[in-house]
DNA sequence: CATCACGGTGGGAGCGCTCCCACCGTACCG
DNA sequence: CGGTACGGTGGGAGCGCTCCCACCGTGATG
């Protein structure tokens, strides 16, 4: 007759105790062993490494997190109201390069969805309350008071882009500006004379800068930014449609267009399809993201990609150090290190332009 | 002089025993209150409640899921060496599904990557060793030994997509025999004569089930199963496309294709074009899954839509009510609970057919 | 008026681990 | 040859919570 186990599933699971019990040591020794301390002669340490092999022996992960105040996990908090978020590779992405970082590492990845402004609240809270080491902030908006909120509970952070020039939270941005300047010089190498800006809304920062670089390209190709040619955005298809529209009243002599986003560089193609120019002969079209679309539209969208996936892996090893210096009583933030990171950008070439 | 805390960021938060202090009640007393037992009075429970807002009082999860043998956790075990899960909306769509159920629990979501075979030996170590409650496993491959050890530990599990028609453990599925069926009702419907299928590899459980409702719809329509009108893909765009070729080879009539994917369904329309054959006019065209390549597809692709976040929602909900059950010591599995869901399909009919 | 039942409450024990202090022995010093 | 240093080790204390048992008071019961 099978003894009842006195609680939980599938029967305990063997202890420290037990370990240090099997191998003949203290329990102080098999912690050691289990944390990779030096402090342990050869002989003991193989001692017990053969005692938890034979146990199959694997920490409790809440012991340790309540015994040492640390609870090698993080979390990556992700913006849920907007739907774009999740409709682009973004995500994915970014959690396919942070699934990469974690995996040399023994740190989980939890996922957390920052809704409205009470549940950021209600998560700030539970960020203070040990449950992670370290939070990942993606697609951070500018007046978002989040990120300050975590600092300030103490909580190590990094935030994907930058919120602003003087950004002072460890972050990992790609070359925005670079980029910018990229499309427009490729534009420029192919001979186009009018090249059109629809831009991303200016007051988000990555959105200013790539259009900084388009301005930067242009001058040094000896043209005048003309006021005439630039129109603004807001990352949406139909943003990118009305934009488009305008650009051709005021310009219809332009022979290029390059669009702050690929969503936006689609409601373009429809406009500029209706209106009888074909891409790229009448017109040369490049967009940014590097998106599905992109490589799925017609004719497929020259675009600027983003190294998304490695900003992922980028934001999680400069979290985990910080979580490292931290718990070694000297944050990065005070050891003068480099907590910005700037990532290159590529442009792809395709059919449209 | 500032007093240095003990250890960790930020000084320390409150504990239980400091909220019964300031309310005057005992420990036991404020954890009643906390985790709602009905065993408390109004008055004291007022006063606890209290007390908890004026210090913010937040349970330590370490703790809790120490003494408690719960970690209030769910793992999603993602098969990370396929590129192609991420690449597809399907995962952002799960895991928004799971979010939303998430959202009205205290429950927090572990992203866990599942690579090569050791790897997955660790996870079902670690599974072990109560790390988390209960665990989500998606994209489950046939022969994937994964699930029945997952079982075998204990641990509450729920799968998306049935293995076999026999499935033991709790799943929840599309309906594939219906889209495939829906998808040649259709194409029947719009009088086609010559309808060619490519399936997914078959021994892939849903790709069989929308296969055979494909016949299922031939057979409704009165015409033979013609093997020759029949060729296998692997869901892959290469082997859309050889697949077609096939096809073509080998009834040049044809004037309608269902493929079991949109991707092979892209690959289908290029040999189709190569082939000098219009889409919709000489051959009608459909897919499976109503990815984005299906909406961005030139002309955009007539697909079979699963309702994955639903899915992800419904496999969060049985997972809770299986953890509930088993807390309570009679698992979900001995009360005779229906613990296999099919959630329907849906046509969504556009240029291509 | 003693007895019992029961809603309501306090607090001991213990979950499995880390931290740290005390201690042991050996090697090296003056 | 006593003193000191130090690598190596054992085990007590405690992390903050839940569980459960003992207990208290009240009102109903015999």
């Amino acid at each position: 007759m099978a003894v009842r186990e006195p609680r939980g599933r599938g029967g305990r699971r063997p202890t420290l105790e037990q370990v240090a019990e099997r191998a003949g040591v203290g329990r102080g020794t098999v912690s050691r062993v289990i944390n990779g301390s030096p402090r342990v002669s050869d002989r003991t340490r193989a001692l017990v490494e053969a005692a938890v092999a034979e146990l199959g022996y694997v920490p409790n992960t809440a012991a340790r997190a309540l015994a040492a105040d640390r609870t090698d996990a993080i979390a990556l908090v992700v913006p849920e109201p907007e739907r774009r978020f999740f409709a682009e590779p973004y995500f994915s992405e970014i959690i396919q390069g942070v699934g990469q970082a974690l995996a040399e590492t023994e740190v989980q990845l939890l996922l957390t969805f920052a809704g409205g402004h009470k549940e950021r609240r209600r998560l700030a809270q539970y960020l203070g309350a040990q449950r992670v080491d370290g939070v990942l902030l993606v697609s951070v908006h500018a007046g978002d008071p989040l990120p300050d909120l975590v600092d300030q509970l103490g909580v190590p952070a990094v935030i994907s882009g930058r919120r602003s020039a003087d950004e002072r939270l460890p972050s990992v941005d790609s070359d925005n500006f670079g980029g910018g300047r990229a499309a427009v010089e490729h534009l420029v190498e192919r001979g186009r004379r009018t090249i059109a800006l629809i831009t991303g809304p200016l007051d988000v920062y990555g959105a200013r800068r790539r259009h900084e670089g388009c301005l930067a390209a242009l001058e040094a190709a000896g043209r005048a930014a003309d006021p005439e040619l630039v129109a603004a955005g807001d990352f949406t298809e139909e943003g990118g449609r009305r934009a488009m529209a305008e650009l051709l009243a005021r310009r219809p002599d332009l022979d290029a267009v390059f669009a702050g986003s690929d969503v936006m560089a689609g409601g373009a193609r429809l406009v500029l399809r209706e209106a009888g120019r074909r891409i790229p002969q009448d017109v040369a079209l490049v967009g940014y993201d590097d998106s599905v679309i992109a490589r799925h539209m017609e004719p497929t969208l020259t675009s600027v990609r983003q190294p998304i996936a490695e900003m992922g892996r980028e934001m999680t090893r400069l979290l985990l150090d910080e979580i490292a210096h931290r718990s070694a009583d000297r944050p990065a933030s005070a050891t003068g290190e480099r907590r910005q990171l700037v990532l290159a950008t590529e442009l792809v070439v395709r059919d449209s332009s």
